[in-house]
DNA sequence: CATTATTGTGTCATTTCGACACAATAATAG
DNA sequence: CTATTATTGTGTCGAAATGACACAATAATG
């Protein structure tokens, strides 16, 4: 098992961890993948340490593998959280002292600076998969408003700042919506995460200009009323576009 | 001296460190403030360690306190940079090494993770203070392109990408330019950063109508040609456009 | 087959943007 | 002291983008 390597903690960096803030979106809701700790009933992110010959990058590249089953998927670390009383009173601790009495927790035991990444994932391709600290992986409504264990609710809304910055200069939509979707769809996702009501027309308008969606000769049916025509992101375009940026500023 | 307690590796975390990018505008150039270190006679970013009770913001405020004298300035992380092998051939070592024989190099000769910081601060109000590695504090310029050690050539670069991201939902200037400065003075800064040429009066109605601006009833005389007025950042406005965002997108 | 909610498409006034023109002015040169 | 010259202050104009709406087409539902 990984994770039982992992716990063999001469292989890791101290002092450093990462948690990743996965956001998935289904049924025109904006969710976070969450684990729920065996012990102590608390809500955590994902998260894990640093192999002392692995990058950043590499490591959440490592905890996204193990918690979705998907590999390849958009990740960027947002920003690092220092506050040095963010690791008192760390679950973990009572977790792993409780659920085996002969593993050495002074790993856990230590402050933590933990880079936080979020990710982009496609809901139906997840596999949620626990941890060995976990007795559940699920997605939880980011609306909710869960008690997260630490300063992880911190982390959460951070990452949500920072998507909600990204939305202004970069398209969002691929590894978030299924391959083929609708444009009611994809404004559902824009305004979860800007957090209110688009004009529908004035969206497509806007949407379509960028130049990163085809619009194919399908439609969605079995919702009621009119059916809504299927649209798929142009890769070539919506790559250039990330690269390079829409539109803004100066 | 601080720096020679900091040497006293027992109070900091390992692994660790930050290197600040700090930014000076002066003379129509964009500046950073570089280390010429004493041995090795490489060029070098100002960094530093986190000690065991602080955050990594306080460990860059006391970096960039020490180096510039300043206080309270703009002071932001961008990204974490963790390549495994970018702390092989840290000439720190050889310097250390070279310099004081009897001081133990073991907490420079391990593989540091770095926060990369960037500050904006006013060029003239800066006192360049050499660190015990360095034999002297400059500025260099940002377009000379400079050979620097490790890998802080890539950290001003997407320091340098950053700035110029925030340009555009963010204003920029109070903290690089003097209290009163002229329309010119503001374009140029835009310009240098952005590293192309605006429209001197599209630019002036854009930045005029954030309304982050006072027009003052004085201009800046002593310069050949007509004498350009000088204008304040209204501080109240400001602040507001920095925490809401300007205009853009959704 | 009529109802109803939703989607596809278009219009229009307003605002913003990009590219310019021209007058005012302050040092400098003669 | 005056003309020169480069720079600044201000404005215009068409094109493009934006925000607010109207109306017809359509696909399940009863």
């Amino acid at each position: 098992m990984v994770e039982s390597e992992s716990l063999n903690s001469g292989d890791l960096l101290n002092h450093i961890s990462l948690d990743c803030v996965i956001f998935g979106f289904h049924e025109n809701e904006l969710k976070v993948l969450t684990l729920h700790l065996k012990t102590t009933k608390e809500y955590a992110l994902p998260g894990g340490f640093v192999r002392k010959d692995e990058s950043l990058e590499n490591a959440a590249k490592r905890v996204l593998q193990e918690r979705t089953g998907l590999d390849n998927i958009f990740l960027k670390q947002f920003k690092v959280f220092s506050d040095p009383l963010r690791s008192l009173n760390n679950p973990a601790v009572k977790d792993l002292t409780e659920l085996d009495t002969e593993t050495d927790t002074s790993f856990f035991d230590q402050r933590f600076i933990s880079v936080g990444f979020y990710a982009l994932v496609e809901f139906t391709e997840v596999n949620p998969t626990p941890d060995f600290l976990s007795d559940s992986c699920l997605w939880t409504n980011v609306k909710d408003e869960i008690r997260f264990m630490m300063d992880h609710n911190k982390i959460i809304n951070e990452a949500l700042d920072v998507l909600r910055v990204q939305l202004n200069y970069q398209p969002i939509g691929y590894n978030l919506l299924p391959e083929k979707f609708t444009m009611p769809e994809l404004q559902k996702l824009y305004e979860t995460i800007l957090g209110k009501e688009l004009d529908r027309r004035n969206f497509q308008r806007k949407i379509l200009s960028y130049g990163i969606l085809d619009k194919l000769n399908e439609r969605r049916h079995g919702g009621a009323h009119k059916s809504p025509f299927l649209y798929k992101f142009n890769l070539r375009n919506y790559q250039s576009a990330l690269n390079e940026g829409l539109s803004g500023g100066w």
